[in-house]
RNA sequence: GGGGCCGUAGGGUAGCCUGGUUAUCCUCCCGGCUUUGGGAGCCGGUGACCCGAGUUCAAAUCUCGGCGGCCCCA
């Protein structure tokens, strides 16, 4: 049995440990260990974005280490991480002459390299990618999947271009293949252009993805920054133009943590457990026989061919003849998140059918065996995915609000989510939003999406009035 | 950064204040019987006092230190 899911906090706490995602008792603050069927779940959903990236990045391994000469070069980028960084300070029993970093992100392992890769314009773009771990000395309450100390999978992106319009045209591109995976999950985002005083430590911007967690809190499950040369010049990243002059090379990186399976539990799930979409389901059917004492063979032969047929089809099907009692099973693999089931018993043998239920919808139906098709299992699939997509959206919708008036905005953040104002660039104007509202600024909206209607991008800044754009503020995990 | 609470089988707990018999109960797990259309029942079984030092005839219980976890405030 999961807490309700109302009880947001210890609901996620359960169903890490009860759908078996991770085991959190591993003893070290922030490290947790992946349990078999959570890293089934994390290699199909990472599946997904190795093969949108694949289409024109190639993947590359740098190393865990990081000399601390070369993390401590860009000045901006070492202030924003260096009270978090872990270091190897020892081999053996010696000390090293020059600490090693656990990488907290990778540019400065990947950036000297690159001064060696790029030569020429035609070297350009770059575009590589690595999915990793990386390592952050969290102070504040960790979390499976949210706030850890080892991220285990950091999917990091770093392109190099010519300049700085084709590094933007390549933040649009990341901005899109991120809108591609979230829909493919079924997780709705807003895209959020980050404040000044909130983008990554060396960007020239950052764009965000963030989700709203049944709590009203926002999670940030994803960022595209431009780099612009700032990091080349640091690293003399360089390269010769087709007229023979040299010139530095503007940079994006872009990042997906394991936050975009923490979003996928917590948006989908239910009392229940976990809901999964069809795709990334490491069991996508589950097969039930109902075995009456005296009529089990019948049952145990329609269960069979059943399941010989799907797994025929290429489906990750499981046919369940443990001894448990049906009801049992049902919650076994509702907690699992299993998206369809089959239950076969006397009945449903005596007349070559069989009862279908799906994990997000109470009723069941049945349907002759052999109407069980392929193009009928990729249909439910499909609109399995739609209902997912239309009750988180829904979801979304009922946790933002718009406000004219900071008081207003502070009551609906405390009790709601997200509240949409008016603001302008200013950090004044953004302090006293954070002050008085209790949240975080989470920026002004990069695009606005077609499910939120009815609002203007341009509007008067709520604090002084002067011009001002949509912009979101929310407590934020 | 400041303050508080807690550590007993795989999970959740009682016992600790007031030291003393075989360490409580639920769950999970294992074996058997029985049952199977929404978490069945009965019988039997395995399994624990975070680590170290101290006090004491005697420590899960008291003291100190370490390690680990949780909460609140800034």
């Amino acid at each position: 049995m999961l807490p309700p899911k109302q009880n947001f906090s210890e609901w996620f706490h359960e169903i890490i440990q009860q759908a078996e995602i991770m085991d959190i008792r591993y003893p070290v603050k922030g490290l947790y260990v992946w349990c078999p069927f959570g890293f089934k779940i994390r290699q199909l959903v990472y599946s997904k974005l190795r093969e949108l990236l694949d289409r024109d990045h190639d993947e590359v391994y740098f190393p865990a280490l990081i000399p601390e000469t070369e993390l401590g070069k860009e000045g901006e980028h070492i202030k924003g991480f260096e009270d978090e960084v872990f270091w190897v300070t020892h081999g053996g029993l010696e000390p090293l002459d020059v600490k090693l970093a656990l990488r907290p992100t990778s540019e400065t392992a990947m950036y000297p390299i690159f001064k060696l890769w790029i030569r020429s314009h035609a070297d350009l773009p770059l575009k590589v990618y690595q999915i990793v771990n990386t390592f952050r000395y969290e102070t504040k309450h960790t979390r499976p999947l949210i706030r850890l100390r080892e991220i285990t999978s950091f999917k990091e992106a770093h392109t190099a271009h010519r300049n700085y319009e084709e590094a933007e045209e390549q933040v649009r591109e990341a901005v899109k293949l991120y809108k591609e995976f979230y829909d493919f999950l079924a997780v709705p985002y807003l895209i959020f252009r980050r404040p000044d005083w909130d983008k990554f430590p060396g960007a020239d911007y950052t764009i965000a993805f963030d989700t709203i967690m049944p709590d009203g809190r926002t999670l940030q499950i994803g960022t595209v920054h431009h780099l612009a040369d700032n990091f080349a010049k640091t690293f003399d990243i360089k390269y010769e133009t087709p007229d023979g002059d040299h010139a530095y090379v503007h940079q994006t990186c872009y990042g997906i943590s394991e936050r975009c399976i923490a979003s996928l539990i917590s948006i989908h799930g239910d009392d229940l457990g976990l809901i999964l979409p069809f795709e990334v389901a490491p069991i996508q059917i589950v097969v039930i026989p109902i075995l009456y004492k005296g009529k089990e063979a019948q049952v145990e032969e329609l269960s069979r061919r059943l399941f010989e047929k799907l797994k025929g089809y290429g489906y990750r099907v499981l046919l369940d003849a443990s001894d448990e009692r049906p009801g049992a099973k049902y919650y076994k693999w509702e907690l699992k998140g299993v998206p369809i089931r089959f239950e076969i018993g006397p009945k449903e043998a005596e007349k070559g059918d069989v009862v279908v239920s799906f994990r997000d919808e109470k009723k069941k139906f049945s349907i002759s065996f052999d109407e069980v098709t392929k193009e009928r299992i990729e249909r439910w699939a499909e609109e399995l995915k739609q209902r997912l997509r239309n009750r988180a959206i829904e979801m979304a919708k009922s946790k933002i609000g718009f406000f004219e008036n900071l008081d207003d905005l502070a009551n609906w953040i405390e009790r709601r989510g997200v509240g949409l104002i008016y603001l302008c660039g200013s950090t004044e104007c953004g302090e006293v939003v954070e002050e008085k509202a209790k949240g975080s600024v989470l920026g002004r909206f990069e695009e606005i999406p077609d499910w939120l209607e009815g609002f203007e991008y341009k509007g008067r800044c709520i604090v002084c009035g002067g011009e001002g754009y949509l912009t979101g503020v929310a407590k934020t995990y």
